[in-house]
RNA sequence: GACCCACUAGCUCAGUUGGCAGAGCACCUGACUUUUAAUCAGGGUGUCGAUGGUUCGAGUCCAUCGUGGGUCACCA
C-alpha cells in the first residue's frame, strides 16, 4: 500500500533546491503515516458557491478540494487561497483550532498542493469570505513549484508544451477554453434544435477529397495500405445526404500537412453540414444564424471588439461578389474573357500567378491579395470561379462561377459554403480536371473519387453545404490573436537539447 | 522554405565598452493568531539554450546547431 518515495529518483534532469525541499516535505508527510497521494474527497461546495451562497452559509460547515494557490503565514495562524474549478476562496488556519499536530501538518503544505478542506464559513475583519479549517486532508503533494503567483506564465513555449501550468497560472487562458466549449456546445444545441443529425465519418480516408490541400499519409499494417488522415469530411456527409438524412452535420477535427502559422495549424476543428433541398442563398442565412448564436449564448452581444477593433455580427451581413470586392478595394473591373486579359489584369495590380493558373485562379489570387485583408466586418464574398470550386454548383446564369460563398471577418476566412454540385457527370469532369492539375505537379489539387461520383449518379437532392472554423471563430470571440491561444495542445516540435 | 528576434535562478526579468552572475516573486531560517502581491530580519539556490571559435579574459563578439516567436512564402 504505502510506497516508499524516500529514494525517489528524478529522471532526465537534476533536480533543484526547491524540488528537493518539496519532496523532503513529502518523506515528512509519509513519516506522519500519511498518503502524500490521497484518495477520493467527499466536497461540499465549490469555491466561488460559497461566495455566492454566503448570506446561508455563513457559520456553517463544508467541505472543498482544490489546489493551493497561496500561502500568507503569520506564526500561530495562516491564510491560504485554494482554488477549483469554480475559482478561488481564502483558507484561515488556526493552531488553536487544528491543534498543534494539526498545524505543524499545514506547515507541510506547498503553494500547488491538492488539499480537501473542512471548515467554516465566515468574513474576515477586512471583509473577505473565508473558511476557518477545522479538518485539512492532502490529497496530491505537488512536487514541483507553480509559475511566478503575480506574473503568472509569460514563456509562450511552457504555455503551450505545459499547457496545465497556463490554465493554473493564468485565469484568462481557461477563461478562453471555457468559451470554446460553450461555443462549440451553442453550435451543437442550435443545429440539433434546427433537426440536424450529427454524425461521424471516416478520419481515415484511402482518398483525402472534399478540399485542396495536402494530407497526412498513414498506414495500415493489417491491410498493408497507406490511409491519408482527412482534410475534409465533405464527401462522406453528402453521401449520407444521399442516404437520405436529409440534415447532417460532423464537428471534428481535419488534419491538413500544411505550414503552421498565427491561423493555421495541422489539426483544426470544422463543423460541417449539409442540408437537402437548400441552396446556398439559405446557408448563407444560417450561417448568420449560427454566428449570433454563439455571441449572444457566450458574449451576450453581436458587438463585439477583436484586437480592439469592433466588429458588428448583426445580420444580414454585406454580400459582394468576387469582382465587385476587387473592383472596391483596387478600382479595377475584372472582365477577363481570356488568360491573357487576366494575366495583364493580374500584372498591372502586380498580383502574382502561375503559368497553369486559368481565369479563374487568377481572379482569386487577384481578390485574396487586394481585397481578403480589407474585409473586416462580416462579408459573403460570392461567385466563386467554377475553376477553383471543384465540388459546387454552376451559377444558372453564368456557368463561369458557382452558387458559393466564402465569408470574411476581419480579413480572415471564417468558413466556406455552397450549394452542392449534385450533378454526376459535371462533378465526374470537374475531377479529371483536378487530377489533370495534380499530374501536372498541383498537389493539392483534388484526387478523384469514382465511389463518390457513383453516389452522385444514385442521385443527391439539391443540397447546401457549409464549413466554419472553429478555432477563428473561437479566436475571434475570445480576442485572441493566435490559433495556438485557443487549441489547448497546439503543434509543437519535440523538445531536443 | 527565407529573413528577423528571443533563449540568464523554479517563475518574471535586469545585466553598461568583453573584466568576480543580479533583482522581485517563489524557496530556506527566525519573528508574528483576521492577512491578502501580508510584513520584518537574515540566506542566492545558476551547465547564462548547445557546441565550437576569437581573446589574457565571453552571458556579452563570431560560426554552426536546437527550440520558440514574428514577417514573408505556402495554404479554401
Amino acid at each position: 500500500m504505502t510506497e516508499n518515495h524516500d529514494q525517489t529518483e528524478i529522471t532526465g534532469e537534476e533536480m533543484n533546491e526547491l524540488m528537493r525541499v518539496r519532496r523532503e516535505k513529502m518523506a515528512a508527510i509519509e513519516a506522519r503515516g500519511i498518503e502524500p497521494f490521497g484518495r477520493k474527497y467527499n466536497f461540499t461546495h465549490r469555491a466561488a458557491q460559497v461566495l455566492e451562497e454566503f448570506e446561508q452559509l455563513e457559520g456553517k460547515s463544508v467541505r472543498l478540494a482544490g489546489r493551493i494557490m497561496a500561502v500568507r503565514g503569520h506564526g500561530k495562524a495562516s491564510f491560504a487561497h485554494i482554488m477549483d474549478m469554480s475559482g478561488r476562496i481564502q483558507l484561515y488556519f488556526r493552531q488553536d483550532v487544528l491543534g498543534a499536530d494539526g498545524y505543524e501538518e499545514f506547515g507541510l503544505i506547498d503553494i500547488g498542493d491538492i488539499v480537501g478542506v473542512e471548515g467554516e464559513v465566515f468574513r474576515t475583519n477586512r471583509g473577505e469570505i473565508s473558511v476557518k479549517v477545522t479538518g485539512l486532508e492532502i490529497l496530491a503533494k505537488s512536487l514541483r513549484p507553480l509559475p511566478d503567483k503575480w506574473h503568472g506564465l509569460k514563456d509562450v513555449e511552457t504555455r503551450y508544451r505545459q499547457r496545465y501550468l497556463d490554465l493554473i497560472v493564468n485565469p484568462e487562458v481557461r477563461d478562453t477554453f471555457i468559451a470554446r466549449s460553450r461555443i462549440i456546445q451553442s453550435i451543437r444545441r442550435n443545429l440539433d434544435n434546427k433537426g440536424f443529425l450529427e454524425v461521424e465519418t471516416p478520419m481515415m480516408q484511402p482518398i483525402a477529397g472534399g478540399a485542396a490541400a495536402r494530407p497526412f499519409i498513414t498506414h495500415h499494417n493489417a491491410l498493408d495500405m497507406n490511409l491519408y488522415m482527412r482534410i475534409a469530411p465533405e464527401l462522406y456527409l453528402k453521401r449520407l445526404i444521399v442516404g437520405g438524412f436529409e440534415k447532417v452535420y460532423e464537428l471534428n477535427r481535419n488534419f491538413r500537412n500544411e505550414g503552421i502559422s498565427i491561423k493555421h495549424n495541422p489539426e483544426f476543428t470544422m463543423v460541417e453540414l449539409y442540408q437537402a433541398y437548400a441552396d446556398y442563398q439559405d446557408i448563407m442565412q444560417l450561417t448568420e444564424e449560427i454566428y449570433v448564436a454563439v455571441a449572444l449564448d457566450v458574449l451576450g452581444t453581436t458587438k463585439i471588439t477583436y484586437q480592439g477593433q469592433e466588429i458588428d455580427l448583426t445580420p444580414p451581413w454585406t454580400r459582394m461578389t468576387m469582382t465587385e470586392a476587387v473592383k472596391k478595394f483596387s478600382g479595377v473591373e475584372f472582365a477577363a474573357k481570356s488568360v491573357e486579359e487576366a494575366r495583364a489584369i493580374a500584372d498591372s495590380l502586380e498580383v502574382k500567378y502561375d503559368k497553369k493558373d486559368g481565369i479563374g485562379k487568377i481572379l482569386s489570387n487577384i481578390f485574396e491579395e487586394v481585397a481578403e485583408e480589407k474585409l473586416i466586418q462580416p462579408t459573403f464574398i460570392i461567385g466563386h470561379p467554377t475553376e477553383i470550386s471543384p465540388l459546387a454548383k454552376r451559377n444558372k446564369e453564368n456557368p463561369d462561377i458557382t452558387d458559393r460563398f466564402e465569408f470574411f471577418i476581419y480579413g480572415r476566412e471564417m468558413g466556406n459554403g455552397f450549394s452542392e454540385l449534385n450533378d454526376p457527370i459535371d462533378q465526374k469532369e470537374r475531377f479529371l480536371a483536378q487530377v489533370a492539375d495534380r499530374e501536372s505537379g498541383d498537389d493539392e489539387a483534388h484526387m478523384m473519387d469514382e465511389d463518390y461520383v457513383i453516389a452522385l449518379e444514385h442521385g443527391l437532392p439539391p443540397t447546401g453545404g457549409l464549413g466554419i472554423g472553429i478555432d477563428r471563430m473561437v479566436m475571434l470571440m475570445t480576442d485572441n490573436y493566435s490559433i495556438r491561444d485557443v487549441i489547448l495542445f497546439p503543434h509543437m516540435r519535440p523538445q531536443r537539447d
